[in-house]
RNA sequence: UGGGGUAUCGCCAAGCGGUAAGGCAACGGACUCUGACUCCGUCAUCCAAGGUUCGAAUCCUUGUACCCCAGCCA
């Protein structure tokens, strides 16, 4: 088993690799199947790796194999290993244990250069003293053939002697490349004598200077899978045609095993940007607040939001695997959100932007506690009390001094409950100078403590509400989707920059919550009844001055009715 | 104009010759101390055109559109 937890989050949806791993298995191609997260340490984990390590995991985890999570750390000039600890930690967060079987790349190092001499010996590769400009210029281009170097020919003893001293570190970078033999004029550019190492004086962030040649991915890639037994070696679209140089590196090689590559269509969701190089702008000209900014599609941003690993597993499976490109929906991530939070999340009353409501009647001084269920529909998550006094605060949104149609809130005249506590009528408002309504008075109806009415009278309008003297002040972060055009920097659309969403943050200072919120502690989420789901922020959150996260907004047919 | 891919509802996606699953979105309606949740109902003939067949989204042909590839990146 290969997850943390037992709960399958959806019914397993068909696809063409479950298919693929199903048929392998049935015929006896594979007694059990092995797979791998391969990624890069070289920048943070998004939800798009996401969907790949669902993917890997969930068929070892279903079909009772395993899957490696394996650092292709094969080019130490852009690899670093504070990306590691991060990789590592959202994998697990995700829900997923590789257990022991932690893999790198450069753990291979000398398998690979062995096998580069196997190669040499047969004449497959050779060492080619060209300028990368020269071997580009030889390269051909997508209509005409390339041209063969004019080192292609050299002699094995010749190959191996100067392989043995790239190694030894006799050439400066770039000077020296060695590469496959294999075909100049093929269509497939791939294949037109691939580089396959290349020196690099640079320190590797786990061997050091132990080398100072590095094998390309192409070469490396491939010999790591089959040197771990890999079954089923899942990448995206675009090595697609790097799959015949992928076998053929391996037909060539005395390899344990010939793993099967499969590539699938990355994900990609509309209003938000999924590569590493918007990414890494987006943190570096501070067009965010860092990687883990909540507005990121990185994993460590989206759990900061107060994602739960559960509702983007969920997501995952939903979307589904396929070789279409596809631009997903970002609804359906919010939709995976709130199935997952609408379950186990507890409510809770906060107001957002208070306008103060005075009780006019209420016994001067009085305080009194309402029970509040924490769930609804789910006695077994319990209740709470809430303090309530004579001033109370309600949402600014919730009263309007001339209603419109189908309003059914708080407005002058009109009858309206405090959830679990009164029914009051709104009998005048208070305005300042300038006409803004700074309070409203009520009177309440005694008799309906708690909330309902003893007469039976319907009342339609229900909203939430938080005591005055005993609310938290708090502040709370709205989000909204970083970009307000669906596929930013997309073909034919301008830079992506110019399309940020400005009101993609919205900072609300002087919140008032009910008293119970004063506990919660990092990664608690909450319902707060009628606005959407909330978590506190982990990093900028004090005991003393919280700060909550808008996760998702709740549906809302009312304003989109108003539309 | 070389090679490799993909085309099924607004967005994803099952289907593998036997008469178009499901999810999201949308739209009606019920319920409701969250205008939430839940629940009902509505919502495609499969890129196009030919062909094979009793029968095709599934097979063949010819087109069309879109994506990827010319890093000593992965």
């Amino acid at each position: 088993m290969s997850t943390t937890e037992e709960t399958p989050v959806v019914e397993k949806a068909a696809n063409f690799i479950r298919n693929i791993v199903t048929d392998d298995l049935k015929n006896g191609k594979h007694k059990s199947i092995v797979t791998r997260f391969p990624p890069e340490p070289n920048g943070y984990l998004h939800i798009g790796h996401a969907k790949s390590i669902c993917l890997n995991f969930g068929l070892a985890r279903d079909f009772g194999g395993r899957c490696h999570l394996r650092f292709d750390d094969t080019n130490p000039a852009k690899e670093d290993i504070e990306y590691e600890d991060s990789i590592k930690e959202n994998v697990k967060w995700l829900g997923f244990d590789w257990g022991e079987h932690m893999y790198y790349a450069s753990n291979y190092f000398e398998k690979f250069y062995q096998y580069a001499l196997v190669l040499i010996e047969k004449g497959l590769a050779y060492v080619d003293s060209s300028s990368a400009d020269e071997i580009r210029a030889m390269r051909g281009t997508l209509n005409e053939a390339g041209k063969e170097s004019p080192y292609r020919s050299r002699s094995v003893a010749e190959n191996l002697d100067l392989f043995a001293r790239m190694r030894a570190g006799e050439f400066e970078d770039g000077t020296q490349v060695l590469r496959l033999k294999i075909d100049m004029a093929s269509p497939n550019i791939n294949l037109r004598d691939p580089v396959i190492y290349r020196i690099k004086k640079v320190d590797h962030h786990r061997t050091g200077d132990a080398w100072c040649i590095y094998p390309m991915y192409d070469y490396a890639h491939c010999i790591s899978d089959a040197i771990e037994g890999i079954t089923h070696s899942i990448c995206t679209l675009e090595f697609e045609d790097h799959r015949p140089l992928y076998d053929w590196v391996l037909d060539q090689l005395p390899v344990p095993c010939h793993p099967q590559q499969i590539e699938f269509a990355r994900l990609n969701l509309n209003y938000t940007v999924m590569s590493k190089r918007k990414l890494l702008e987006l943190v570096q000209e501070k067009l965010v607040d860092g990687w883990d900014d909540p507005r990121m599609p990185t994993l460590v941003g989206i759990r900061r939001r107060g994602f739960t690993s559960e509702s983007i597993r969920a997501f995952c499976e939903t979307i589904g695997v396929g070789k279409s490109d596809s631009l997903i929906d970002m609804s359906i991530l919010e939709d995976a959100v709130r199935e997952d939070l609408n379950v186990r999340a507890p409510r809770a009353m906060s107001v957002l932007r208070p306008l103060k409501v005075v009780i006019e009647g209420y016994p001067e001084g009085q305080t009194e506690e309402f029970e509040a269920a924490n769930h609804p529909n789910n006695p077994d998550m319990g209740s709470r009390m809430v303090p309530f006094s004579g001033t109370v605060y309600i949402e600014r949104d919730d009263f309007q001094e001339e209603p419109v149609k189908g309003f059914f809130r708080m407005a002058p005249g009109k009858e309206v409950r405090l959830r679990y506590a009164y029914i009051v009528k709104c009998e005048s408002v208070v305005k300042d100078e300038k006409g803004e309504i700074v309070e409203v008075r009520c009177s309440y109806d005694p008799a309906s403590r708690g909330g309902s009415a003893p007469d039976g009278r319907k009342i339609k309008g229900t909203i939430h509400w938080v005591s005055a003297d005993h609310a938290v002040d708090a502040e709370v972060r709205l989000y909204d989707r970083l970009f307000s055009t669906p596929n930013p920097g997309g073909k034919n659309e301008p830079d992506y920059r110019t399309s940020l969403n400005p009101k993609s943050i919205e900072v609300l200072k002087g919140c008032k919550l009910e008293p119970s919120l004063a506990s919660a502690t990092i990664e608690d989420r909450f319902q707060f009844e009628r606005l959407g789901y909330f978590c506190l922020d982990m990093k900028d959150s004090r005991p003393e001055a919280p700060v909550f996260n808008r996760t998702a907004t709740l549906r809302d047919s009312w304003s989109e009715q108003k539309r």
